[in-house]
DNA sequence: TTTTAAAAGAGAATGATTCTCATTAAAGAA
DNA sequence: TTCTTTAATGAGAATCATTCTCTTTTAAAA
């Protein structure tokens, strides 16, 4: 998930957007920060250089980056939104001690579920993706608080 | 899931709580409303019967219904917390197109699951439960708008 | 370099949820 | 049944993440 500048640079453009430097960072930001940061860590990540960035402008280039499938918005149990830089389809394991997350993939599980659901049409629904929420927990915990 | 009068107050005296008209009325409602009802829906639902209840003790029976395991909250991907009556482990379907969320349970499928993750151990985490997010569309939707 | 539409900044507004504190009532004891 | 205690409720203020409004700035193309 690593991305140069130039990389960060391309992804924007190639979705016809605006190349400015705050859309440069928050991508960045989502990149760089440990796994599905929270808007705040994101604000927090981006201020160490580009400290006059508004709060405004982070909500509003977010929701700019998930429509146009660049980021991710990831729901944990509890009430915050997070951000997800990894675009493809996978799952995701919760740690309910520490509310770490962790992505998941398998493509033989991913192989099960597609043939278990073939097999077991749901009446009146199309599917068209699935995501596993593993709840459980690490036995290293990454932030025993908060 | 539907529930008598005596049956709720039973519900809510056994977990050891006061039964009171207020957390009466708010399991009531979470049973007899649609499915998956938002705060707001559970108070609109109430004051036909009980005008006075406040707000604040919507939400604060809620909490107590939830870590009392009467009721669970549901999120969705966008950002309104729903209430499910149903407590035992289920997954669900959730429409894309009019955020109706349907439950969904399958005894083969959570066997396949369990099979699955017991040949597959995911190193230093121990799982919980697993909830599948069934995204995709109904043919019929109930609420178009919104 | 100029033009122009889109983006960003600042701060007010919103709205769901939480909090505070005085009043009420459920449950058990007498 | 009445009393006592303690937890629950009501009313409205406070909070706080997110959205909105409006002015200024700027990226991109001419
Ligand atoms: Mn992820
Ligand atoms: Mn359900
Ligand atoms: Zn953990
Ligand atoms: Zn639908």
């Amino acid at each position: 998930m690593n991305a140069s500048i130039n990389n960060i640079r391309n992804k924007i453009a190639e979705k016809g957007l605006k190349v400015t430097p705050q859309r440069m960072s928050i991508l960045e930001a989502i990149y760089n920060l440990e796994n599905h940061p929270t808007v705040e860590q994101i604000i927090e990540f981006i201020r160490k250089k580009h400290p006059n960035i508004a709060t405004g402008t982070v909500y509003k280039v977010l929701d700019t980056l998930v429509s146009n499938d660049l980021v991710k918005k990831v729901k944990t149990e509890k009430d915050i939104m997070r951000y997800d830089g990894l675009i493809e389809n996978h799952h995701h394991l919760y740690c309910v001690v520490c509310d770490h997350i962790e992505d998941y993939m398998n493509a033989e599980l991913d192989e099960i579920l597609k043939r278990f659901f073939e097999e077991n049409k749901i009446d009146n629904f199309i599917i068209e993706d699935i995501k596993l929420q593993i709840n459980g927990r690490f036995i290293i915990h990454k932030n025993v608080n908060r």
